[in-house]
DNA sequence: CACAAAAATTTTATGCTTGAAATATAGCGG
DNA sequence: CCGCTATATTTCAAGCATAAAATTTTTGTG
């Protein structure tokens, strides 16, 4: 074994395996989202979001928080409007952003989702000790960590 | 700290943050492949998949591997057909199904857009120490057998 | 052989996602 | 107040993704 070789390989392989596991536990969460609540995983975030941002979200604060572009979230918005879940207020003083907010029955659809969504999340990581948990967490918090900054060591 | 709450909330954080870190990843690997390469992650994924392969798949096939679905593949095959890339070859004795196989060109587009693949990754994750990366990729594989069997513990 | 069930794939409708262009408003320097 | 630059958002074109319906071919089974 060479020792320039093996580092790459094992990375590329730990990279293959986050996306199959991420990929695996969203896949059964958009189903379970579809079937029990006909909504999908993009309109659940947005809603948590929101959720956790009582006071309301810009369409970029939302995007950002998201980090999912502009277009995006406008789309995404537009249908949860129809439906009721969501309202765009004007932003006081600029006429060009507006604040988007939980309605009352955004709220409560949210409670009853969020509920069963930490439930399906607890089931389906159920082999998974919570020390173990926190640890990978904080593993892959330093991971993150280092990805926000590109290029920080100016 | 309540014996019960804790480790539903852990996991959900673990959750959280696999998502946050495989999302960080996946988008910077989708910029370099769109401004580099002018492809795309799921391309990508395909090209990968039909190189590992050098006899061919099947289009179900195909879709097993990537764990997409049958029409998405559909679509993704027919722009890698139209540029030269990949061709669509009969099966022996079976006039439903087509083999998917990587052209010349296809090759050789692959082996320059994975080596750049690879060192994407490793620069990514140069944090992660070898050992850590395999130790990490271990848990995760354990918790991709655990999803993999549903309910196979009838 | 006929014909129903199964399998491989494509088509369709809908929604997500992006990057880039367009629109509209804000705010600043002169 | 004019005009320029920046900010907030939407629109647009293209591609990705899914589930469900439709199509074509294969494979039993009587």
């Amino acid at each position: 074994m060479a020792a320039d070789e093996a580092p790459s390989k094992a990375r590329l392989r730990l990279w293959l395996r986050l996306l199959k596991v991420t990929r695996k536990v969203e896949g059964r969460l958009r189903e379970r989202l579809r079937t029990e609540f006909a909504t999908t995983l993009p309109r659940f975030d947005v809603m948590s979001a929101l959720n956790r941002h009582d006071q309301g979200l810009k369409m970029s604060e939302l995007s950002g928080v998201l980090k999912v572009s502009n277009g995006n979230v406008t789309g995404i918005v537009d249908r949860l409007v129809e439906e009721g879940l969501v309202i765009r207020g004007a932003v006081e003083g600029d006429r060009r952003a507006n604040l988007v907010r939980l309605t009352r029955k955004g709220h409560e659809h949210f409670a009853v989702q969020a509920r069963e969504h930490e439930a399906w999340i607890d089931e389906m990581l159920a082999d998974m000790p919570a020390n173990e948990s926190e640890n990978l967490a904080h593993r892959l918090d330093a991971l993150v960590q280092a990805l926000e900054e590109p290029e920080s060591k100016k």
